[in-house]
DNA sequence: CAGATATTTGGCTATATGGCCAAATGCGGC
DNA sequence: GCCGCATTTGGCCATATAGCCAAATATCTG
């Protein structure tokens, strides 16, 4: 594996990651809805304001949310809504399961 | 939220958090084309077997993976392979992107 | 059973992540 | 300029990840 295919892999994990939490997946929900100001966001989060700022920047820096300012908001929306398509895969993974070594399962 | 919405999003975190690492792309890819031994894997790798034993079993118990035993070896196939379609939304991303916060720009 | 090969697991360390609080910054109004 | 609201950033701690090596486990062969 050269040095390209090593840099190719490292970006496309840099933006998976950027999903891989489930507060960063309820704000990307949340957005595909249009867009909204950090407070409204952060309502329907059980965490502080500055925690779900840090995660709106970790999707902003991925390229996955954009964002914009107006008066003393800063609202955010989705830039790259292909991201949605994620979820469907999943249930897909999720049912193709059915009983795999879940390992965590209580 | 509630605890379904909650524990919806901690399933769907957790699928993509198996996708989040640039070897375990590398994995799914390779996989792509058809099953493999981990040797065979690990020779396209620069890690240790023992990390990429480990590699495969986070992407297997995300249900991404399934293996199956053979003689002393045991093949690892894509049992999900929609998660292929995450690369296409990437580059996506990507182009949609042209000058972010990368932030980490040196 | 002993030995060889393939894979996983235990143990350990280093680094990254996520969370909170408190403080800083940005913007608008008085 | 000072105050208040919205958001971000610094500092700190706890936990999770990723990696390696060494040891354990599994299968096949003689």
């Amino acid at each position: 594996m050269d040095a390209a295919a090593q840099e190719r892999l490292d970006v496309r994990a840099r933006v998976i990651k950027a999903m891989a939490h489930p507060t960063r997946l309820f704000l990307v929900e949340a957005l595909a809805a249009g867009e909204r100001c950090v407070r409204d966001l952060t309502t329907g989060v059980e965490a502080d304001v500055s925690t779900v700022s840090r995660h709106l920047a970790v999707l902003r820096n991925a390229g996955i949310l954009a964002c914009e300012r107006r008066g003393q908001q800063i609202f955010y929306r989705l830039r790259a809504p292909c991201v949605l398509g994620f979820f469907g895969c999943i249930e897909e993974v999720l049912a193709t399961d059915e009983a795999p070594a879940t390992e965590s399962r209580t």
